[in-house]
DNA sequence: TTTATAAATGAAAACAATTTTCATTTAGCG
DNA sequence: CGCTAAATGAAAATTGTTTTCATTTATAAA
């Protein structure tokens, strides 16, 4: 997804196309970091001055109830911020613990333990949450 | 690790044994399910009165420091504790998403994705979190 | 293009969660 | 028992997030 669908997808669903979103909409589109609300906020007063918190936050609820960000739950805080790169498919994140880089996977593989645990446990499981940190390749060379 | 280990543990570090310490840690160790900072300080409300949410902060905060207790990530908030069953064991937690009880595991599974993802991103891992949520069995009982 | 209107915004205030400060208390040692 | 550093509680400060409300603006209809 791209900042264009994004926004066709906002405008389709009955929501306005506000010079604020598309900033907003820019600065994580042009990103491949996670960015916590405060990051965004301060990313955008260089280019579009004068956008306030509130409306970030605002945005990032927004985009979020219409499936078209998600978070990052691995590392320092807790509301962090991502564009999906594909619209409700289901994903998991690598994140990198220097720069915050975020790469995505597909194929958690997770069936074969979820079964077990349901089995060993009696849980119902219908949810799960997956990630995993270290060192993108750039910041691997940065370390030595 | 019961109650016993983990003040012992606290004396071994050369950290004094209060009595809102021993409070803290006598509701986690009572306790199946995830806790919030408020949480544990309504309950100890109860048999103990008196002891002020800031030592509920100040004693978390002190047992996470010395592995004596988890994070649970998935679900509501983001600073939910239990007690930590075995020092030091690398495991995962399933969670009832209705009582928030938390059952452990140890076997993951993990390596072969991690070798994959490593393969594949140029990624180096050295961390993951792994959790599933769904419901125990008495929720299932419950939820018919 | 202009107009009408509901939705969106910004600023300030309110609220909630967490941390700091500091004077007082206490565990654990000698 | 008395001493001392560590721990506590209460209040204040700080930080993060949400609500309120008057004003602005995107969009659809005229």
């Amino acid at each position: 997804m791209v900042e264009k669908d994004i926004a066709a997808e906002l405008k389709k669903r009955g929501f306005k196309l506000t010079h604020q979103r598309k900033a907003i909409i820019s600065v994580l589109g042009n990103c491949r970091e996670h960015l916590k609300p405060a990051d965004i906020h301060q990313r955008l007063h260089k280019k579009y001055p004068g956008i306030g918190l509130v409306t970030v936050y605002r945005t990032l609820e927004l985009l979020q109830e219409n499936g078209l960000l998600c978070e990052v739950h691995i590392g320092d805080s807790c509301r962090s911020y991502l564009k999906r790169q594909r619209p409700g498919e289901h994903h998991h994140h690598l994140v990198c613990r220097d720069c915050g880089r975020v790469a995505d996977f597909t194929d958690c593989e997770l069936d074969r333990l979820k079964q077990r645990l349901e089995r060993e446990t009696g849980y119902r499981i219908n949810r799960h949450l997956l990630e995993f940190m270290g060192l993108c390749p750039q910041c691997q060379i940065r370390e030595v």
